[in-house]
RNA sequence: GGAUCGGUAGUUCAGUUGGUUAGAAUGCCGGCCUGUCACGCCGGAGGUCGCGGGUUCAAGUCCCGUCCGGUCCGCCA
């Protein structure tokens, strides 16, 4: 694509050998320059690479004496000669060339700026968050922009080809009491009132099918008030998908259409066919519902195994109906003393509160050595292993907890720390698949409260609607996730179309008639003119580009991220306001005047 | 909401048990240099040790508070 303007012929990634001879105009900035004394060069940036000038200061004593006194970052715009090198660069693409300049005119000089501006930076994140403007500047940050947008054009190019519309929702939108907190922008007009941003348009797409639209879609910002990471910002983008006259299968295989048409489009990957992993499968095999597996090492359960010992710490697991389970550390039984606490200290932690770790070593010799020698004969350790599907050279690792869900959950924190200490995952390789059929309701074990596990507008599979009052916990959803190498990246259901089976959730989840109407009534009066059944899902973009670039956090996917403290440094936001404004608005600060 | 690490030159960091004039690298400025590409060599300038308070003969160093940034947990239907 031609890029040249009255300013420049070419970008600063374009020359080639082929151009050599060619009269240019390159504009840029200047990087770096090399002052040899006889000779000077200079790196000139765009975002789409480098170009070397070279200037002799016998042959151009005026340019020369110029180029002198050029900082970092001046813009420049220089017009000579394409020249082949005398001494090759194999690391820049246009390494092999370089321009003789016959004039370099300074399009606007730059205060030396506060940090390295290349790949490798200097800057610290406070910084470069300070003069993100600078930071983008880099090639990777603008390699990830770059990423992103090719992302954002794939979606719209498959999308569009399957006959979705892209229609766009509204920002200021009413307060809904469930899920995350909401950002509250104050009415005017309507004093003491406020409009939401919305979390998520779900609630205006499910509108859109009952309108007809068919199919919807639209890559859009979503706003929610929470504490933020370095995978989640208050404002991120989803791609939102919604269609009408769909069952599941239909939405799971539009959507792994998607995934794999961005894949090959954007880092020309091409996907297989994704599996369809069950929840409950899922949770017993890896402890979580967004297993990676781009490794092994499921959680093995060892109930039958480890039953008929001495070990009281078993024996009243197994009496309370709980579960001892463990991971095969495969090649791990030469672990030391202090790698094995440091195992016991990850399951002690406090938010995985386990009470304590069991090993059995199994060296290449064939002795087996273990933390409970006392209570277990070698006979029963091997049988144990055994079981596990271990192998001499193997470790194995038990967890037993009086809760189920919670001897897995540990043992899956346990298998991705193994993965991650022993190099188990092969670099640029992909795991991408559908969990499915979760749970409508989520029970916690301790109490045996139900919240909903997803959002109360999923459908239930058809033959657990019965179940609904009876034995809400055991009903399925029609509801899925998209992992990406242990991310969830897409998520989404069938929803709920007709009126009463919506209104019994609504009563399971004890929402009074009244709390009904209120949050939830335009809703449910819409679905009383004819809601057509439907479904869809919502992509995490910023995630979603995070993982195709490579990247450790969203930051570096987005132009203009905010602090951990949801600050954005650059324009100093947010800041305190003019009275007037306030006064406006009909709000007062408290301890204010 | 909780835990934790950090804040010292433009930048990234070091700074011993509290003790003389707070260091290194890089960047910046000046000079030299026959092909560099992290060019090299010589010289120079550059500091409110985040901010406030306290302990002490003496604080970058110890204590309290506070602000800022990172990470983790809770939270994120």
């Amino acid at each position: 694509m031609a890029l040249s303007t009255a300013f420049r012929t070419h970008t600063c990634g374009e020359l080639r050998p082929d151009h050599v001879g060619q009269q240019v105009t390159l504009a840029g900035w200047v990087q770096r320059s090399r002052d040899l004394g006889y000779i000077l060069f200079i790196d000139l940036r765009d975002r789409h690479g480098i170009t070397q000038i070279s200037i002799k200061s016998d042959d151009q004593k005026d340019v020369y004496e110029l180029a002198r006194k050029l900082g970092r970052e001046f813009v420049v715009q220089v017009k000579g000669r394409v020249a082949e090198r005398e001494s090759k660069n194999p690391k820049l693409p246009t390494g092999d060339i370089e321009i003789i300049p016959d004039s370099i005119e300074v399009l606007n000089p730059s205060l030396v700026p506060p940090f390295t501006i290349e790949e490798e930076s200097d800057g610290g994140e406070e910084l470069r968050m300070t003069y993100r403007y600078l930071d983008l500047r880099r090639p990777n940050m603008a390699r990830n922009l770059r990423l992103r947008a090719k992302a954002m054009q794939a979606t719209r190019e498959y999308l569009d080809s399957q006959g979705f519309l892209e229609i766009e929702t509204p920002f200021f939108i009413k307060s809904t009491p469930e899920g995350a907190r909401d950002f509250l922008v104050p009415s005017r007009l309507q004093p003491g009132t406020f409009y939401a941003l919305p979390q998520s348009p779900q609630i205006l797409k499910q509108l859109l099918m009952v309108a007809g639209m068919d199919r919807y879609y639209q890559i859009v910002k979503c706003f929610r008030d929470e504490a933020f990471r370095g995978d989640r910002q208050p404002e991120f983008t989803q791609i939102d998908c919604e269609m009408s006259f769909v069952e599941q299968k239909d939405v799971l295989d539009m959507f792994e259409g998607l995934a794999k048409h961005i894949f090959k489009r954007v880092i020309d990957v091409e996907l297989p066919d994704f599996i369809h992993l069950p929840y409950s499968e899922a949770m017993a095999k890896y402890g979580t519902d967004k297993p990676d597996l781009r490794f092994g090492c499921p959680i093995v359960e060892l109930n039958e195994a480890v039953a008929g010992s001495d070990f009281s710490v078993f024996n009243g697991i197994l009496a309370e109906n709980g579960l001892i389970a463990g991971v095969v550390a495969t090649g791990c039984a030469e672990y030391s003393r202090k790698q094995l606490d440091a195992f016991t200290d990850l399951v002690k932690a406090p938010h995985l509160g386990g009470t304590g770790l069991v090993n059995i070593k199994w060296s290449q010799d064939g002795s087996i050595r273990s933390s409970i020698d006392k209570f277990f004969s070698p006979e029963q350790l091997q049988a144990i292993l055994e079981a596990a599907g271990a192998r001499p050279g193997d470790l194995l690792l038990i967890v037993a907890d009086r809760l189920k869900n919670k001897t897995r959950k540990i043992l899956g924190e346990l298998r991705l720390q193994l993965a991650r200490q022993e190099n188990w995952i092969v670099p640029n390789s992909w795991s991408v698949f559908w969990v499915v059929d979760f749970p409508l309701f989520e029970e916690d074990e301790e109490t045996g409260q139900l919240t909903f596990a997803h959002h109360p507008f999923c459908m239930p599979r058809e033959q657990d609607l019965e179940y609904l009052y009876t034995e809400p916990h055991r009903v399925v959803a029609q509801s899925y996730d998209m992992v990406i190498n242990g991310n969830e990246i897409v998520s989404g259901s069938v929803r709920v179309h007709k009126k009463e089976v919506q209104d019994k959730i609504f009563d399971i989840l004890g929402l009074s008639d009244e709390e009904k109407q209120s949050k939830f009534g335009f809703m449910l009066n819409a679905f009383e003119y004819g809601a057509p059944p439907h479904g869809g899902c919502a992509f995490g973009l910023d995630r979603f580009v995070m993982l195709l670039a490579g990247e450790k956090s969203i930051r570096d996917v987005m132009a203009f991220p905010k602090t951990a403290g949801g600050r954005d440094l650059m324009l100093e936001a947010p800041a305190p306001v003019d009275p007037a404004q306030l006064k406006e608005l009909h709000i007062r600060i408290e301890g204010a005047e």
